[in-house]
RNA sequence: GUCCCCUUCGUCUAGCCCGGUCCAGGACACCUCCCUUUCACGGAGGUAACACGGGUUCAAAUCCCGUAGGGGACGCCA
């Protein structure tokens, strides 16, 4: 009951050894989603206890990913909470407190076992059809055998002994009521031999320390939460509720990995996923507001989000419909954001875009948004606005070479009117049209497609009518003699 | 191997708790048509699923039992 009581604090927890995948990214998002819906509050806490593999570097880009999708924190690194310091590393003394508790409790032992031997007895259980687990070979260790073990240059750990004889059971708000035999568990270690300690014992300290009332995370710790419920039962601690979200596979059913394409947020953003999209759609693998909507701005989200209304089962990330969705977003987007957005893309594609007018790139990303799925592709798009790009390609070479004559007929008569302009806008545009179907003898499609292949050096593209009014004339001659002089 | 979790169109999902309104609804993808002197966008249709087997019941996607399949965990990683 006074679990309802006690204010809302949910967690993301990364450990800085890796870049952010999507799968965190989701539980990162959906622990946000349930803070911001119950005006709770949303913490960040570093798990960097595995010092060899923790790097700077992974922490950084996890805040960056973290901020580029929208999930700001309200406790955690850079913003300081009542309940830190919010990096593992740095709560040693707090760990070390209750280390020392549970050893005088005697629920602790130090195990002096090998990696071999444990390796061994893996193997045999495994031979025998059982759950590999630790058998608790060092649970009753005098201090004679233990001196022995030093003298060897053994360095022991610290291991906990869990209690066979009752099951543990708890309500996943997810999952519903989920039973475990202790017998499948066997003596875990908490803490290395230097009092570092692991995963297990750290983040059940300080999931309670932080006051967490709902642990949101990804199912891969359904079997974790047995071990941190004993650790909390043995030190009188209250334990969070929990919720494990299922995990997100590849299109063949097996885990995300690099080589199903990109799996970080860094990845999305570079290949130009909008977040607003990306926030989207990763809220809808494994939620749904009840309803029939599916694109929905992150207020709507939040308002609708409960973890009733969570799967139980895993989804299949699906990039195909996220960049659908992407689509949507870029043409919704408002217009001088996206293309600011944009620029770095086009820079990329090798565009010159500080020298352009930054009104003719805005225009250009008007009439190009609608073929975009994401803004890597710009440069597909954008090519024919801009004069250093120019090139024709083997089927617009192909259609005026097989035109030839009809071809330079309508490019000079269309070089001609343009004399009279040195801009164009759409009633220009038109009149032009109408005096050039006076003066040549082709028409219908023939006369389209000849302009456009002229003019962009392409079959496909946007109307005509936003080329030559978006193109400076002077760019539309040049192109037109370019052409005539390849063509003669 | 053992333990745990999961199972509705190819994919994301609604429905399941409280059986009939479901010959199962929406979305992505795919196909067709319309719009468009091109491409895309947009619009209208279409194909496509209750894993399997038993039971309970007048009636089961929905309840029960079993089987199969998939996933996760089994670390001095988190």
């Amino acid at each position: 009951m006074d679990q309802f009581q006690q204010p809302i604090r949910v967690r993301m927890a990364p450990s800085p050894t890796g870049f952010l995948h999507i799968g965190g990214a989701r539980t990162a998002l959906f622990n946000y989603l349930f803070a911001r819906h119950m005006g709770g509050t949303f913490v960040l806490r570093i798990e960097d206890t595995d010092r060899e593999r923790s790097e700077k570097k992974y922490e950084e880009a996890i805040l960056q990913d973290l901020r580029w999708l929208g999930l700001d924190w309200d406790e955690g690194p850079e913003r300081h909470g009542s309940y830190g310091p919010y990096y593992q590393t740095q709560r040693l003394s707090i760990y070390a407190g209750y280390l020392n508790q549970l050893h005088h409790q005697q629920k602790t032992y130090a195990c002096y076992c090998s990696p071999h031997e444990l390796e061994a007895e893996r193997q045999e259980l495994l031979k025998r059809k059982k759950t590999p687990r630790y058998m608790g070979k060092c649970r009753s260790l005098t201090d004679q055998e233990k001196k022995k073990f030093e003298q060897e240059g053994r360095s022991p750990v610290i291991r906990f002994k869990v209690d066979e004889s009752k099951v543990i059971e708890f309500d996943d708000l997810i999952r519903g009521k989920v039973q475990v035999d202790p017998k499948n568990i066997g003596d875990f270690v908490i803490a290395k031999g230097d009092g570092m300690p692991l995963y297990n014992f750290a983040a059940a300290i300080d999931d309670t320390e932080m006051k967490i009332s709902h642990v949101i995370r990804g199912e891969e710790h359904l079997s974790n939460t047995p071990r941190q419920l004993l650790i909390l039962k043995a030190l009188n601690l209250k334990a969070p509720l929990y919720a494990h979200v299922s995990i997100i596979l590849a299109p063949d059913r097996s885990k995300l990995s690099k080589r199903h394409g990109a799996t970080s947020l860094g990845e999305y953003q570079k290949l130009g996923y909008l977040p607003e999209a990306l926030f989207n759609y990763l809220a809808l693998l494994g939620w749904n507001p009840g309803d029939e909507r599916e694109v929905m701005t992150s207020a709507e989200i939040i308002r609708e989000f409960t973890i009733e209304k969570m799967t139980k089962s895993p989804a299949i990330f699906d990039v195909q419909k996220l960049s659908w969705m992407n689509g949507i977003y870029i043409r919704n987007a408002n217009i001088s954001e996206l293309s600011q957005n944009i620029k770095p893309f086009l820079e990329e594609a090798g565009f010159s875009v500080s020298e352009k007018d930054p009104v003719l790139i805005e225009k250009i990303v008007e009439g190009v948004r609608g073929n975009l799925e994401h803004l890597n592709q710009i440069g597909n798009y954008a090519d024919i606005f801009f004069d250093e790009k120019f090139k024709l390609e083997e089927d617009a070479k192909k259609h005026l070479k097989d035109n030839q004559e009809v071809a330079t007929e309508i490019l000079e008569a269309l070089l001609r009117l343009l004399e009279k302009y040195d801009h164009m806008d759409v009633k220009a545009y038109e009149t032009i049209q109408e005096e050039l179907k006076k003066t040549v003898k082709a028409k219908g499609k023939l006369l389209f497609l000849t302009q456009r292949a002229a003019l962009t050096g392409k079959l496909k593209g946007p109307e005509m009518v936003f080329i030559c009014t978006t193109l400076p004339v002077a760019s539309l001659k040049k192109r037109l003699q370019t052409v005539l002089t390849a063509l003669s």
